[in-house]
DNA sequence: TTGAAAGCGCTAACAA
DNA sequence: TTGTTAGCGCTTTCAA
């Protein structure tokens, strides 16, 4: 029956309302009133908490508070991407910070999980079962992606960043990868380059097939398949396997759609190192707008990603749907900007 | 009174402990038990009640958990940079996945987050306080972080990726940069360069102060202050700003110690733009082993940090702390060894 | 304007 | 082996 905070062992206990209460000689609920800025507390005793919270150097306790109110004020943004993508790519970062200043502004927090193995998406699933989390964010899902179901299982509010075709009509943010291909590739036509290819990465995201799609459009009848070269990734090294096999395949390749500024780079470096010179003999334009970009010699013609956008306007989804001002489904598509420099 | 469990709007409402007790025909008590793999349960009780929890599709509330457990197998791992450098740092993603692989395999939830804003780190100090997180990484505090008071204040286990001076003799893990930086600049004399720069990031953190110190260290009294060039970021851009400033002092400078791989990569480009070849004019080396150092031409010779392995280490110790094998003080440091290509 | 009391969903001590 | 009960720290009726 010990009144002072401390444990058997002589550590402090934390501070609780009732601790305050004692302090300020007034009731918990007294308390609990002026903590959430209730109406129908008197000065005096407003005064007297509030000292009494700074004494005893009180701070809620958040699993309480989220076990009477069924929330918690956090919400996730999960990554979903094997070990090697997550570090490379150059736009989760910025979706982190576009998701994070949103939240910020609406005093949530953001926690961020990544499901690299298949014992972390379990993992994660009971953690987001478990009432910690009031919402969540995803960030590149592949169609039958377990953490999908497992969201839609739970009913948490949530949104998308990119749009796998089998989320159904949860709510989304994405580019218009297609559109903006069709694009970039067209400017690449209208240059004059008459043998353009491209190097396809991530054919099973809807990202990669998108932007092939676009490169098809654009080129029309002069599409010729057997300049297009799939590889897996979005990456440096796979750029340069690319354009290592189109170059033998079409050595009078003269124009090539890389889908990411790294893809690009690699590209280029092979391309260079086989002496061609660019971009008066082979123009080549990227995707992303990343700080590859501009390390290229010349700096790559790219599409801009708005990607702290995105990670804003998912965030901003996920809010509205907790407030019930939005049924979270449907989606949001961003405009992405091509950006012409001195590659092609 | 109602038993089905659908709440006013007809929603279901989420199973509970007392639903699955109803459900097996046995009491809250004996369900907690199979729920937390206690003993002294019949089989016949244990069959029933995990039939309930699959029929009933139930999943513990984390917040009534952590409530009466007074933890929440949740460990933060928090982030203090401003937008720009988080984005591009390469070692961050790194660490994260280490850490993650690291508390993953001990069931526990990673939650990273951003300090971006001061608004962000009240937010964070409050959130941290309330009791959903049982530890804290800390990556990237400076001296005098706000953060670190807090979780000072707190008495949270922590662990630091990084050692700031100031955070008394809490547990840290650490690369030796000031070992490091020593042993490569050392090898760029052994190549017989004699007028040796180098262009030193962040000094006002202790990675960037180090790094100045191991070059001070191994050039002795052939150190010359004029050589050296300090500039605020670890980045490309100030990389090329550097080296022109050092060009312009020092003509005939013949090597050059970036303190990060990007710095090396935009000094690099401003040798090979004012007519110098590399390694043959000058030699140059930098620091981090990031994908800038392969994207090169030549590639760079350059310090190897094991971000994965400090993050696992932060990680592990914290854990430790937790289990109270530890007293979560003192610092590990971890090998970082240089590796040659041929930019010097 | 305030206090008392019930209860969020769970675990753990105690009895049976 | 099991059920009962008392909380964990908070919010929120309901009465006063």
């Amino acid at each position: 029956m010990s009144s002072d905070r401390t444990d058997v062992i002589g550590r402090r206990r934390r501070a609780t309302v009732k601790d305050v209460a004692n302090e300020a000689g007034v009731s918990r609920g007294t308390v609990s009133r002026v903590l959430n800025g209730q109406p129908y507390v008197s000065d005096e005793a407003r005064e007297a908490i509030e000292a009494a919270i700074a004494k005893v150097g009180f701070v809620p306790n958040r699993a309480a508070r989220s076990l009477v109110m069924q929330s918690s004020q956090a919400i996730g943004l999960i990554v979903h991407e094997p070990h090697s993508l997550f570090v490379e790519d150059p736009n989760i970062g910025s979706i982190l910070l576009g998701a994070n200043a949103a939240l910020s502004e609406a005093d949530y927090q953001l926690s961020f999980m990544i499901a690299d193995t298949t014992r972390d998406i379990e993992r994660l699933a009971r953690y987001l079962s478990g009432g910690l989390i009031d919402g969540v964010i995803i960030v590149s899902a592949r169609v039958g992606d377990p953490i999908t179901r497992a969201i839609a299982d739970l009913g948490l509010p949530a949104a998308f960043v990119g749009h796998p075709r089998d989320i159904g009509d949860a709510a989304y943010v994405a580019i218009d990868n297609r559109g903006a291909a069709r694009e970039i590739t067209r400017r690449l036509m209208d240059t004059g380059r008459s043998r353009i290819g491209m190097i396809a990465s991530a054919l099973d995201r809807d990202s990669g097939s998108d932007r092939l799609a676009g490169f098809v459009d654009a080129l029309g009848s002069r599409f010729d398949p057997q300049l297009v070269e799939p590889v897996p990734l979005y990456s440096y090294s796979d750029g340069q396997a690319g354009m290592r096999a189109l170059l033998e395949r079409a050595p009078d390749i003269d124009g090539v759609f890389a889908s990411s500024d790294a893809v690009a780079a690699g590209a280029m470096d092979v391309l260079q190192a086989a002496g061609r010179v660019i971009p008066d003999d082979v123009g080549i334009v990227g995707f992303d707008d990343s700080s590859w970009a501009l390390r290229c010699d010349p700096p790559l013609s790219t599409v801009h990603q708005p990607a702290d956008e995105l990670g804003r306007a998912a965030a901003e989804s996920v809010l509205r749907q907790l407030r019930g001002e939005d049924p979270g489904n449907g989606g949001r598509v961003l405009d992405c900007p091509v950006v012409w420099r001195d590659s092609a």
